[in-house]
DNA sequence: GCGACAG
DNA sequence: ATCTTGTCGC
């Protein structure tokens, strides 16, 4: 299946003046097999948490390197239809590309929704690397059997790198500014560190952080 | 056959 | 991913 899809990914494209940015992420429950999908919605520029959706459910899939989407897509997917706005670019908290057969959830998440995403994973699946410089911004190309998967791009100064690769429908370059244009202060950018509280529960008053301005902007998904 | 291996 | 004590650093 993934390499039937695969064909499908577009790498090239630029997101240009997002007005909202997306974050996804999810959290395993307490019951097990259960989890939580947490989706965040900031508004750019300014990184303003502006709506959130979660989604509960089941994990009838385990966890198999090489084929999260089918763990984690479905509750992704879910929680992303909740939503009333429309996020004109996606950070997923795992490898879009830079996978080896070249498409990680973040692809698969970006073909499904049609919408431009950025895989920004916490650790590497595949391919081999240099060790990026220390100053924030500087990376390293992260490559698989001759092509450049990724890079592994320092977010902060002292923290191990975060690993960016395309998800669907924007470039490397571009995915790479638009993952350091949404760090403010941490090792991850504020899209997936903030899905991943959400999802985690540790974010308790979410309506109360939304902007009153983005109070209500109807629009459905799709 | 053995090691690697997103979350 | 989750669990969990202490520790380092601003």
């Amino acid at each position: 299946m993934q390499r039937r899809l695969q064909v499908q990914v577009f790498r090239s494209g630029r997101v240009i003046s997002p007005r909202f940015i997306a974050g996804v992420d999810i959290a395993a429950g307490k019951a097990q097999g259960m989890a939580q999908a947490a989706v965040v919605v900031l508004s750019y520029p300014g990184l303003r948490l502006v709506e959130t959706a979660v989604a509960q459910g089941e994990l009838d899939f385990p966890y198999i390197p090489g084929l999260l989407s089918f763990r984690e897509l479905p509750l992704i997917l879910a929680a992303c239809q909740k939503l009333s706005l429309t996020p004109d670019l996606i950070l997923v908290d795992g490898q879009g590309v830079a996978h080896p057969r070249r498409i990680g959830l973040a692809c698969h998440l970006g073909l499904f929704l049609d919408t431009p995403t950025i895989g920004c994973a916490k650790s590497r699946l595949c391919g081999s690397h240099r060790l990026p410089g220390d100053k924030p911004g500087s990376y390293s190309e992260v490559m698989d059997k001759g092509e450049i998967i990724g890079v592994a791009l320092r977010t902060r100064l002292g923290v191990k790198p975060v690993y960016v690769s395309i998800g669907h429908k924007i470039n490397l370059e571009n995915a790479i500014y638009w993952v350091l244009e949404c760090c403010g202060g941490y090792r991850l950018p504020e899209p997936t560190r903030l899905a991943h509280l959400v999802a985690g529960g540790s974010l308790k008053q979410e309506k109360d952080l939304v902007a009153p301005e983005f109070s209500y902007q109807g629009n459905l998904f799709n």
